[in-house]
DNA sequence: TGTAGATATGAACATACGTTCATGTGTCTG
DNA sequence: CAGACACATGAACGTATGTTCATATCTACA
């Protein structure tokens, strides 16, 4: 059983991976780092709402920022979350072939 | 990468898991099925409280249900959802000995 | 240095969400 | 059947949250 600090750090990362939008973020910087534009136009949202998550995503450590000249490239923040991300995946992908096989 | 509606789907299950209340009433049901009135009197919730979050539990898909005489036992819906978890404590137990170890 | 491009931030707003209080529904037992 | 117990549900309310629009900051380059 996880400690109350960690249960409500648990409760925090999922809170922020519960929003499609920022899912879809999270997502996207998985296999290669991203740029805020680029998000912006893959997600069809506004620069200012990605940058809006962005900033709760940084400031979680789920992401982390490098800047390249006039762009700020976003990637996972450290292995476990990608691991973690990657375990979710999994999972949900499991759970819907096993829907297909009963 | 998840397609859109997996997407949508893992985003409501870390939504539910996003809540401290609710991710300690998971937590607490994994070891051993649990009922109601024990699940607030070990979390120091409301009766009221427990009720409405194990509703959404339920709806989801991320506890069962099992009626033994005037009580409800609730656990996981399935393996997925308790490796999910356990998943999670880990990476979450992991990231905090790095931590330490810093 | 000044202008354009890329990103970040702030204010404002509508909606969603967690919680409480009151009450309803179901189940065992005398 | 009545009463007590265990749980579920509904209404109401304050706060948090996602989104938009406007604007500020930072970087490169003419």
């Amino acid at each position: 059983m996880p400690s109350e600090d960690q249960t409500i750090e648990m409760a925090e990362m999922f809170r922020l991976m519960g929003d499609a939008t920022r899912l879809r973020i999270i997502l996207a910087c998985q296999e290669k780092p991203v740029f805020v534009n680029e998000l912006a136009a893959r997600l069809g949202s506004s620069q200012s709402l990605i940058s809006h998550h962005l900033r709760l995503l940084r400031a979680a450590r789920i992401l982390k920022a490098e800047r390249h000249g006039k762009q700020v490239f976003y990637s996972p923040a450290d292995e476990h979350i990608s691991s973690m991300i990657a375990d979710m995946i999994h999972h949900v992908g499991e759970a819907a072939t096993e829907e297909v096989e009963v």
